[in-house]
DNA sequence: ACCTGAACACCGTTCAAGT
DNA sequence: ACCTGAACACCGTTCAAGT
């Protein structure tokens, strides 16, 4: 807490100069290790031993630099093969997206929320999903609609399944949710009741885990299929 | 901001007691008229015409704060009506969670990122969508995985949707996007330069206003469309 | 029980000054 | 051009004290 930046002569990052991307970087690799919570940019700045105040020279706020980390998870969205069906293409854009959203669980909350974020995507991104749907059939106003409801879906699953659980006092919150599943009034929920067991920490509302503890494979797979079964009911309407 | 609590004496507010479900009314309130950025527990503090210190006798921190006025919103979705197909309950369970989204736009980042929120969500809402899935011919393995994608489904496109555009200099923003679509290269992007009009304003990524300001409506029931033929191909598999 | 009031340890961001 | 250093106007939260 108390060390000043010139203590931190010691690292060798401030061997090299400062940068925009070491920044966002670095910044990523805060939010990963401790939380989106605790990030600032002055513990930033201390990590990269220099004063809060020469970040700002790189970047214009600290709304930007969140903007930067979350273009920085997108860029690594490996782009899908070539030479495959449009299903399959779909599919690993699917588990593509969750793959990239999973290696940052503690950024999670920023996927999908900020407008911003969402434009640096990049053009590459809109055509391989504007193609793929193409291929599809999917022309016009069904196009932009099926376009519109991949990227909905891609944000959802993955922000939903990788939001991370309270920080405060974690551990009690666990057992509350628990307990709360345990004292389920089978004649008031009789759906819920009886599929307790494959409900509990499998499904979202009802998980005392976040999706980096236990992940929701099986619930992804067949989202994926609803919606290529869905977008496939398109075009035959 | 000199604004003491004394001041604001002449609030008939002040006249009642201060309790937690005044509390979070008032910070939705503020939400709403503000904005997410703005709001502090100091100034909705003042708002209600107590010293800061004075909510931390009915919430425990910010953060539940938060999670209380999400469940608030949540508590909004009117149940959906009997006596229908399962097909026409879904489309009414969507329909209502994204008018209940777009009644309180600013607070849509709190949507689905946070996992405390999601529990305050409640039963009757998870016993009626099981109930609807059922009813549906879902069973076991494939009930909890529709059920998760309808979830994942709800919250991704209203999140999206009525995603607030950066607060800092809204203007030029706009412009900037406007901007970047106009330089779209055809040779390029073929598909996206194809169908720029069409995409432009009304797509997510190459968008630049909120939903709140240009809804995405047809988006949207093409999307319950996709979500419900999906899950009826689940059944015949 | 319910709120005031002071205090603590932080924030993001500005601006001038150094090199 | 790039960073230091001081300063401003805030935060959330604690704790003791009042009533």
């Amino acid at each position: 807490m108390a060390a000043r930046p010139k203590a931190k002569r010691r690292n060798v990052e401030r061997a090299s100069a400062l940068t925009r991307d070491r920044i966002v970087e670095e910044a990523l690799r805060q939010i990963d290790e401790a939380g989106l919570e605790d990030f600032s940019v002055r513990t930033l700045a201390t990590r990269l031993g220099v004063y809060p105040t020469a970040i700002y020279w790189y970047v214009p706020s600290r709304n930007e630099l969140l903007a930067g980390v979350v273009s920085l998870i997108h860029r690594k969205i490996v782009p899908e093969q070539r030479r495959k069906s449009w299903e399959q293409h779909l599919r690993e854009l699917f588990e593509n997206f969750r793959a990239a959203v999973r290696a940052h669980p503690n950024a999670a909350p920023l996927i999908g929320t900020q407008m911003v974020a969402n434009t640096s995507m990049g053009f590459e991104f809109v055509e391989s999903l504007l193609e793929t749907l193409l291929r599809a059939g999917l022309t016009e106003t069904r196009l932009v609609a099926a376009y519109n409801s991949v990227v909905a879906g891609l944000v959802g699953f993955a922000a939903q399944e990788f939001a991370p659980i309270p920080r405060e006092d974690p551990k009690s919150w666990q057992l509350a949710v628990q307990r709360r599943l345990l004292t389920v009034n089978p004649e008031r929920y009789p759906a819920l009741a009886a599929n307790l067991p494959r409900l509990s920490n499998q499904a979202f509302i009802l998980r005392w885990e976040s999706g980096s503890d236990a992940p929701l494979e099986t619930s992804f797979e067949v989202f994926v299929d609803i919606m290529i079964a869905g977008i496939k009911s398109l075009t035959v309407a």
